[in-house]
DNA sequence: TATGAATGAGTTTTCATTCAT
DNA sequence: AATGAATGAAAACTCATTCAT
């Protein structure tokens, strides 16, 4: 190995580096603003201002406002999905609850680090207008996929009813979703509510 | 009771009759379009056309899209709160669980016949930026403040932590919002989640 | 007939009489600033203001930029067509040469009162991309298909070779063309040229 | 004359070959892009992409986007005029009509070699706008001057009439625009003309 | 010199709101 | 009150041009 392939990796062309660097600053502006105002508060005027680049650069970097909101989507997807499969997996062929709970715990405390994208996602939320037989499922992202593989398994052990999967997910990220939505209100921090989430969706409220 | 001030009772003059049919009329509109396309996608003059009236006439009725928008909540809390508080009411005094299971199954019944509102209002749902110590309390519905109660009363009875219930509200709140999407999205009625939500809520998922 | 009825058919209504007014101004104004500066130094905001109208009134006439330039041929065309139609019908039946002398002068004339829109039509130009085999022939303006039923009728008086109808009735508008750009550039009317282009059309040069 | 000066006149120097040659890029995909899709339609930044150089390189060559097109129609008028020039002093001296219906020959023939800039130059033709005793006479091209130097020798000859000569040079380069148009837009070679507009231009359509 | 991302003035477009009829 | 065309401020978007590397 000599000295310019190591070169070759290292140094990325300084100008692709500040190309990215500009694209984050742009994506960093817009989650800001939306998570500050709502997603049509947030003026491309605007975020080009708080990215400090001027407007014609956010629309180098994306083709028109659309695309920039999907675009940070996926950046943050891009981030966060993996990550929740990561998390998924390592507790592979692990129990029931046990899988379940460091699940919820792990997410919890993954998203607490993107607490403000979280804001914008429950934002901008759209419910599929396309009732009975979709094509488009629940848009299978990591989370969603990741619980309903689980209750498939607690299904196996008998812990779970197979028949309602389907809804028992989504009940449990709804409750999820509230409690998420609790605590952007009014503080604290998401990984708090892991515990009561899990324990009353496997034993209930009782005491 | 003279003639006359039966008359004033019973015939609510034309004029005025009129009016009212206008103003519900357009809310009907808004209503529609907000469903459809999303809060921001429904442009008043979208709205006067569908509510078969000018544009102007929707301003003679409200001072602004934001005053119309708030009317569209008010008219529809107006019917639906006062039903909800009334099947709270009707079983005050009823055992926790009898209680609960009621509510949630009246109050599903009664949205299915607001499906459309529904739509509306889990759509436009915005997180309200107060963080800790907020004045503005998670806006009390009267579904928050009825099911609060109900747990309220549970936690008297022994069968819910009363430490958590805050957040139980919450959770139970979003476990149904989260059913509620499925439905909307999918199809299906809401009153058939009831049971679901509360079992799971009241005794966890096991079989 | 009652006063009623007459009445009925001349007041148009005002609010559209203005609609209209308002309507041709910005067409007029368009086709002003057009003639003066070229299609794309015609920015929306000046053809307002020449008009005398907001910018948001001409999007409450025309769908969008595109929409008013065509909204302007057709206007023009409007007017043009029909009495090139009906120039053309006035001779038909009558001899070829006075037939096609006749057209040609009272077109020049006629487009004499439609000077600017010609500069227009001129300016905005273009050349069709579909080699060969095209469904769109040659956009059959009215006077193309005045000059080629003319030249057809001269083909069948052995006055003209029918085998060259096509590219002689190209060869005839090129011509014209080519005049009235010359006086668009350096004055004069246009109907001073018709005699000299059917004379030559007809004869040739030849003194 | 020794080594080094036949040196310099052959090998010009590398940098300002690969210089010239990329200014010839630059200059046809200017062309192709105008040809296509008409002046103001061709994007800087997609002449330099389709040129396969930075659009910073096309400002290291032309000063501005006016001067490269000015620098384009330079350039064919380059390779275009003096070949004009050479095709009507070849006949010089040659009877009236040999000399116009060659030179319309030679002429087509040769912007046939030119297609695509015929495309630019008929897409771009602009109305000078200065009406009567302008000191912009009618940009006497190097067609245009030819053509009317046959013209006053033929009138001199008594084979045309001598105080038309302007309007005859507008007409004949008209009808020969009207058929190159035709030949853009249905295919088919423009020498094909030829001798139609010559017959025409000088004894008319007659059969 | 070549590069190509950044710039920002200039346009187009939208739409809540007003107001004369 | 109802009407609906006009308004214009506020966005979104374009693209010729600059300039640091």
């Amino acid at each position: 190995m000599n000295i310019d392939s190591s070169n070759k990796k290292k140094v990325r062309p300084l100008r692709e580096r500040m190309r990215d660097a500009a694209r984050d600053a742009i994506l960093d502006a817009a989650e800001e603003i939306i998570a500050e105002r709502g997603l049509h508060q947030a003026a491309m005027s605007e975020i080009a201002a708080r990215a400090g680049v001027a407007v014609g650069t956010v629309y180098n970097h994306f083709a028109d406002r659309d695309a920039m909101v999907r675009a940070l989507f996926r950046a943050r997807r891009g981030l966060i999905s993996p990550e929740i499969v990561r998390l998924a997996d390592a507790r592979r062929g692990a129990a029931f609850e046990h899988r379940l709970r460091g699940l919820v715990r792990d997410v919890l405390d993954l998203l607490e680090r993107h607490r403000r994208f979280c804001k914008v996602a429950l934002e901008v939320e759209q419910i599929k207008n396309e009732p009975a037989g979709g094509s488009n499922r629940p848009v299978m992202t990591a989370l969603h996929a990741a619980v309903a593989e689980i209750l498939a398994a607690g299904a196996e052990e008998g812990a779970v009813r197979a028949a309602e999967a389907d809804r028992l997910v989504r009940l449990l990220l709804g409750a999820m979703r509230g409690l998420l939505r609790f605590r952007l209100e009014t503080g604290g921090s998401f990984a708090d509510d892991a515990d009561l989430v899990v324990d009353v969706f496997l034993r209930g409220v009782g005491t």
